[in-house]
DNA sequence: TAATTTAGTGCTGTTTAAACACTCAATTTC
DNA sequence: GAAATTGAGTGTTTAAACAGCACTAAATTA
């Protein structure tokens, strides 16, 4: 991404992270914008992004711009793509790496940093124009995780550490892009190593459901089986 | 990877591309190493890379250092994963991307190319320790093939054209890392477009098998239909 | 207390999958 | 040329997984 940086002075190229911070609420997967008040692409909102500085490994670069975000660290990072068009970035030829981390909408306070102006949740049902080719990065992105969310268990990343069975339910619809039926999502569940609290959901104006949480130790006990495998 | 470019006088960091190449072949899955005549790690065994040129995207640079290593095109090519330690290339900081790229042992002849003194097709069951990261960018690349094989119809860009069911059912055995029932394999190619040709194998001492194409114009078909999806 | 709303479960018929036994067609051997 | 050998290729049985749909349960609201 580039920003505070001449390229033509420092690099005959260079290299940067971008990095995708998504969360699951209100039944919609969210991803984190920031509006650039830098040239090019100034006021077009963006995936945040940085360059790697020469030290740094990529986890570490993904970490370091999460957390200039978000304020919040020790969570998934996964790494996504690397985009490399000659002609991608209208200043010089800038490779970047795509991560994605996967949060939790109630253990972040999200703020604008230095060099951006603005920034939001925006739910993916409505993404418009991005600067750069953030719309590619973006889908491409998207499309990983949910290859992800299907055969490993980062779901639990992005819905709060109690959920109720019906916020997992509509993520996989998402992932799935369709609907489910409800009693056979259950019943899928079964191989899913998840514990039922006796806490129930509240303040909503019907029956409260359950919360449950993932069984993280149960899920390392499963993975010494190897018969048993991950999948929703 | 870097060979013949001082790095430290060009860039402050550099950016290569590794090209893994794959083919089945004597129901194995091989890979194509080359020997390094220069430094650093001379004489080790590698995986073939070579820095990215400014005006080159990133599928033109695997494109190119596949053909200038088997002298084959127009083949299908995978990005697999990016690889970027600080500490990784001992001469500086080297950010690789690595690709992937499928071929038919019958079409290609690889030769050695000029800062590699010698090149072989390797059993992934007996690979020995490779220059650089290399057994590592090598086994994250054969757990993505591993993954794009079972969800994606390029199993056919390994074998022959014409290719036995016993092929496909070794190819796949190596996929599942699991001894497959014979006849529960093949009831399972149902959903898979393939073209029974009358032509017979060849050269078997025993009853020879019948040959297979992939039906891509059928495939084609088949991801118009939202509801029937490859998968082996 | 009844109506409403969403949580959560059970039942049935169909499809898929695992295990295993069998038949078939070519070559090799006698 | 008949029998043995080898791997190709298919059928059957049983159990598990899945789709569709109808139902019951427990909270709030009127």
């Amino acid at each position: 991404m580039t920003n505070n940086v001449d390229l033509n002075n420092l690099f005959s190229y260079s290299f940067s992270l971008d990095c995708l911070i998504f969360t699951f609420v209100d039944q919609r997967l969210k991803v984190l914008l920031i509006r650039r008040n830098v040239e090019p692409f100034k006021n077009s909102w963006a995936i945040p992004g940085d360059l790697i500085l020469p030290s740094e490994g990529l986890e570490v670069a993904a970490e370091r711009i999460l957390f200039q975000l978000t304020n919040i660290s020790g969570v998934a990072l996964h790494q996504s793509q690397t985009f490399g068009e000659p002609k991608r970035h209208p200043q010089g030829r800038v490779i970047t790496c795509a991560y994605y981390a996967l949060v939790r909408i109630d253990e972040v306070h999200v703020k604008a940093s230095s060099w951006a102006n603005d920034i939001k949740w925006v739910d993916l049902e409505s993404i418009e124009d991005l600067a750069f080719d953030h719309n590619l990065i973006l889908n491409s992105t998207v499309n990983n995780l949910k290859q992800k969310l299907i055969n490993e268990p980062i779901a639990f990343d992005l819905l709060p550490v109690k959920f109720t069975l019906n916020e997992l339910h509509h993520l996989y619809e998402f992932v799935y892009d369709a609907k489910l039926d409800k009693a056979n999502f259950r019943k899928r569940l079964k191989n899913v190593p998840l514990k039922q609290l006796s806490e129930k959901q509240k303040g909503v104006k019907h029956r409260p459901a359950a919360l449950f949480e993932f069984d993280r130790s149960a899920y390392e006990e499963m993975l010494k089986n190897t018969f048993l495998t991950f999948k929703i």
